[in-house]
DNA sequence: CTTGTATATGCAACGAGTTGCATAAGAGGA
DNA sequence: TCCTCTTATGCAACTCGTTGCATATACAAG
């Protein structure tokens, strides 16, 4: 249930509605997990039903009302007990390596454009991610001394920052692994 | 679906039933995709249902028979149609990085064994990578020029072993920075 | 005036994944 | 003899996650 915990992460940093919580999902707490909004409006609706959060009815002018949440007292000390207990250390799931294997059943150039196209994405992220902590962690806006919040934030981007480097330089040994087994078998496709 | 694929795949590399998969799947399937052995019996059964895989019942003395699947014709091409779709570049889903973020509304020092416990399995699993890659891709058993699965199984597992060696790089910098924030902070526990 | 975009919330159905339990044969040791 | 481990297969119940759809307000562009 990390949903329910990234969730209480995030409105223990700042209080929203279920809309704003689905952009910072992809956003900066996107770098560590993903949700829908259906699935966010879902676990919301739970979490008040189960006491850990309060909601407050904001009117908007120019737009739809929205309900505000917060964490409660029982949502703190669930989120507390959830951090002193170990969780397992995740396995990698990776759809496009179950593909680069299945390319020996069929034709490996034909992945050429799709892991292109994966590479690319990723360079897109990890730029987003760098101007992000240009924006956020250096010059004046670096976390002074003792802003433990921000030094956290900043350690888990340099993560996702680490992440994208690494999987954009592994795609580059993909695409020359595959260029390398058409060049030696140029009677494929 | 990929547990489909992936299942095609690994029955394509060497037919086997579903003990032997899930072993696989604790092995070098694993550096891509897990599964438990109760998926991966539902998803066989429905996988013959469908026409997709071939069942032979293997009779086997000083242990219970066994049901050895291979994959039919409708299968191979299912993942062919499949390996010509595109999927979606995924993002990552990581646990300890939520905690690492929520650790600001609590103890951050508490999480340091935490986060040494995860240092450690990644390690281990790289060491164990390490050497499945010098048993397999080096010396006599290296991959000839054409043995474009062999090829193919090295540069995914090079994945993994980058993936690990970024996250324990990683882990060292998360527990330089909770070493640094305790030591900032000499009130806390 | 219609279309598109952003804000805002939600249901229903399905498939994916986890957890707990159950069964059964043979091998090896206390 | 009993206990435990390995091999081997599976059901049931549940939660998690995805996909498709539905609704409503307001603003801006054509």
């Amino acid at each position: 249930m990390a949903l329910e915990h990234a969730i209480l992460v995030s409105l223990l940093e700042k209080p929203g509605s279920g809309y704003e919580l689905a952009h910072r999902f992809e956003r900066s707490i996107g770098y560590f997990w993903t949700a829908t909004h259906q699935q966010i409006y879902r676990v919301l609706g739970r979490m008040e039903g189960d006491g850990l959060l309060d909601v407050r009815e904001v009117p908007q002018q120019g737009r739809p009302d929205k309900k505000e949440y917060s964490v409660a007292a029982p949502g703190r000390a669930a989120l507390s007990a959830w951090l002193h207990q170990p969780v397992e250390p995740e396995s990698i799931r990776h759809e496009l390596a179950v593909k680069i294997r299945g390319a020996a059943f069929d034709d490996p150039a034909a992945l050429i454009s799709e892991v292109e196209r994966h590479r690319k994405a990723h360079s897109d992220r990890l730029a987003r991610y760098l101007t992000g902590e240009q924006r956020d962690f250096t010059g004046p806006e670096a976390p002074r001394p003792l802003d433990t919040g921000r030094e956290l934030q900043h350690v888990v981007l340099r993560g996702g920052i680490a992440f994208e480097r690494m999987t954009v330089a592994w795609l580059d040994d993909v695409l020359d692994t595959l260029h390398r087994l058409r060049a030696e078998r140029p009677g494929a496709t």
